[in-house]
DNA sequence: TTGTATGCGTTATCAT
DNA sequence: ATGATAACGCATACAA
């Protein structure tokens, strides 16, 4: 109650009372034109301590330690905040606090649905703690990332979500000389900059390809886009197909972003290229879902004629004909960690596991 | 060739210069294992200013107005920056100038892929004009959205973005009170609060209503989202059908967010109700994939039997089988233009159309 | 073209 | 529990 009231009491009254009166130092109202324009200067700190008949500090004090301030004066202070219609300038706090409340979160894609769930994950969890989110998109190439990376350290973030774990040795730099918390998403490796909640994308690999195998399949199709981590689900499968023998396997590469489109000009292309297959393995659900609506439109059925499986589960993978077999990864909780991660380290609690392998779950449909 | 590398020079040299050498007043490394660690302040405009032996103003100017400083200056600015791994601190910057360089786009929902490419387009314009953004997510509640916008505003954004034309009165104080240039997006109206660019949903509900009609259509199902924007496109579809007369339709209310899942179960609760009809009208193409799916599992074909209209053009509607017949909407540009107007105005440059309705396309494909 | 003085709005630190 | 003072790092305004 308290914490929903707080902006609705902090900007009520700022409009009327610019209208009437001011408690502002050097920003007096001058004259009837100059009060329809908007005010030169939103009240600060000073204006609500005047208005409080207190001093800055102790206002301060009472909006962020209220529990350190006499709760008299607390409600003069919300009083006047009220009446003042007081904005905070996080600019200013975070300058002399050295704490922005930012963190920055740079990620290789939006629009392919794949770290939707942990965008959104991490706003919430961070807006729940009183931080806002950076958003930037680097594409997939470690160079932009840097870039980028360098940009946004220039705002202070108090903490960084990076996707991935291949970065160029300058952003490494970059962010060691930043000297602030870091979370690695999206993938494992023993070495993280500093903090990382992922998964195994070669042990996915590794469980996809001894799916099919036991089921008996040899021959397979792959669709397969070129980022980083779905060459380690690649490298997987190869390894437990060189383990079986006697597999035959075909590729496409699907340039990215992996669309429906490309899926069904993937699944195209290797069927006209005139191979046999038993299953189709496909670098995302998405291009999964492509492989089916195409291999139907050409009177195959799925999984009878061919198998296919997908990655990610996504929203649609339980409700096409036939569902999807793929891999569910929690991407929720990656970014709900990876936002309490971060704000645990920066507020100096303490952070037990600072590697967190999420795991997966194949999730066994109709089309494999 | 000089923005790109920009970055890259800032940040090159800091660690090896912390490492063998101090610019820093107060900030000397003492000993072996102090060096060791991180630095406790990063060099600031002052520390380059005496590691170029010039004052910090004139760095100030080298970096943010080069054109006003003598080209050899800024060469030795450059140097400078170089040897200690200067990083902007935009806090500070912001602070000083009131301006922070940063833009609040508030949207109600990221995972329901409608948003995320006017969302990348906003991002993408942006950084090229040397802005960051700022993302929170409302949801569709009015309030919450009032929230958000009043903890955004402490950032002292320069700009905001805002979904939708509908906001509680609450937010519109706080717009006003903090006089930054506003974009409403997603919708059209004659009184924006500043800026806007989006479309007509009711003219699309009537496009909609009259492409079916024409078609000979007369029986319809419903299957409808309950925000706002859907209810105008919704209205739109009523008007055309009163006009018409002589028609029927049964709807179906799906809970947000849409989901291939709730399409297949929203078209099944309509089967199920007994009703017949001649097309499905679904208030976006995620709802109406899933028609499409669950009218095929159940033996109807699409459109022979049953036609299915969705709305959004989403990437895969052209890809499905059959494709969905939809209105297409440039998302992208909504954030370009977006994006534009708000750094436009922010700069002082002119802004012409202050309202501007991007328009649609009724995509006629296979699914009606 | 470069420099000096000052202020931006807040919090840290130390005092009372 | 409250206050005084001094940063925080940069840019504006004006001077040279």
């Amino acid at each position: 109650m308290i914490c929903i009231s707080i902006p609705a009491i902090l900007f009520f009254c700022w409009f009327h009372t610019m209208m009437s009166q001011s408690f502002m130092k050097g920003n007096a109202v001058k004259n009837a034109s100059d009060a329809k324009k908007m005010p030169v200067r939103p009240p600060t700190l000073e204006d609500v301590a005047r208005a409080a008949g207190l001093s800055p500090i102790t206002v301060s004090r009472a909006l962020n330690t209220p529990g350190i301030v006499r709760p008299k004066t607390v409600a003069k202070v919300k009083e006047a905040v009220q009446l003042t219609g007081y904005i905070p300038n996080m600019l200013a706090g975070g300058l002399a606090s050295r704490r922005s409340r930012l963190i920055a979160v740079v990620v290789p894609q939006i629009n392919n649905s794949m770290f939707i769930d942990t965008i959104q994950a991490i706003t919430d969890e961070l807006a729940l703690r009183g931080y806002h989110m950076l958003l930037c998109v680097s594409g997939y190439s470690a160079e932009t990332e840097a870039d980028i990376v360098a940009t946004l350290l220039s705002r202070r973030p108090d903490g960084i979500v990076l996707t991935g774990i291949h970065h160029s040795n300058e952003l490494k730099k970059c962010i060691l000389n930043a000297a602030i918390p870091v979370v690695e998403i999206w993938d494992l490796t023993p070495t993280p900059l500093d903090m990382l909640i992922g998964f195994s994308h070669e042990k996915i690999g590794h469980a996809v390809a001894g799916y099919l195998l036991q089921k008996g399949h040899r021959r397979f199709g792959l669709m397969w886009t070129p980022d980083q981590r779905a060459g380690l689900r690649h490298k997987g499968m190869m390894e437990a197909f060189e383990r079986q023998g006697s597999v035959t396997f075909q590729e496409v590469s699907i340039p990215l972003p992996a669309t429906l489109r490309r899926g069904r000009e993937g699944l195209a292309q290797l069927m006209d290229s005139g191979g046999a297959f038993d299953a189709i393995i496909c670098s995302s659900d998405t291009l999964a879902h492509g492989a089916i609506i195409e291999a139907q439109d050409r009177g195959l059925s799925v999984p009878e004629d061919v198998a296919v499986v997908g990655f990610g589960d996504l929203d649609f993978a339980g409700c096409t004909a036939p569902s999807i077999t793929t891999i569910s990864i929690d991407r929720g909780r990656i970014g709900r960690e990876a936002a309490t991660l971060l704000a645990d380290k920066i507020e100096g609690l303490p952070v037990v596991n600072n590697v967190v392998d999420i795991g997966f779950t194949l999730i066994e449909r109709d089309s494999a």
